[in-house]
DNA sequence: ATTTTATATCGCAAATATACGATGAATATG
DNA sequence: CATATTCATCGTATATTTGCGATATAAAAT
């Protein structure tokens, strides 16, 4: 884009946009899932089950905790992310209160 | 990308990126909670609040059409959009089910 | 019939995202 | 110590997104 204008939006507009940006990658949503699932912390074999190099994966996990989706130790030589439950329900209540107002109207 | 890959995840996984993408911009988010507002369908004022050109406007109206998250007629001269409530509830509750299962393990 | 108004689309430039292989860093194992 | 394992980061190629001005379209107003 010639111009940012990402800045000239209201913070809550801009934290959802981001919470938003960071699941609109199906990779990212299925990384979600597999630590949903998860009892254990599972680590790097999120790797095995996506079709992505290791790489790739490593740069979406990335974009996941800058969006403070998920929140990662780096444990010497195996590191372990989880579901930052407390940002997501976070998210989810900023999305409701955004969007759950003048819900039953509607003209087209 | 050098090869895209988004059509080897499944379809799940798809349709919340997709969702997730359409709302991932402030500029998508701040048209979403105009028309969440609005108790008319207000057309293209939307142009008024936000801080981008007409046309630049028009291209995330498109982006948050082909997502399904509005609707939209247009009437000769003026169009008109609105949320798409049963869509946009569809979403939610696959993100419901999607996430919300194991939601107390945490381990990091 | 011409002009105005509202909106969509096109074409372009710049920014960002996606993906990979190669490489680096740090611990564990032989 | 040498090597293997696990993960992050760098560099790079390509794809997609963002944004604008210019232009098209189509109804409404003059």
């Amino acid at each position: 884009m010639a111009i940012n204008k990402k800045q000239e939006f209201g913070a809550e507009e801009l934290m959802l946009a981001d919470f938003a940006k960071a699941l609109g990658h199906p990779a990212r949503v299925a990384i979600m899932k597999v630590l949903a699932e998860q009892k254990t912390c599972i680590c790097g074999q999120i790797v095995e089950v996506l079709p992505l190099a290791q790489s790739t994966v490593s740069q979406h996990l990335k974009e996941l905790l800058n969006a403070g989706l998920i929140s990662g130790t780096v444990d010497g030589v195996k590191s372990c992310y989880c579901i930052n439950w407390e940002n997501f329900a976070r998210f989810e209540s900023i999305f409701k209160t955004f969007f759950l107002e003048a819900r039953e109207q509607r003209c087209c």
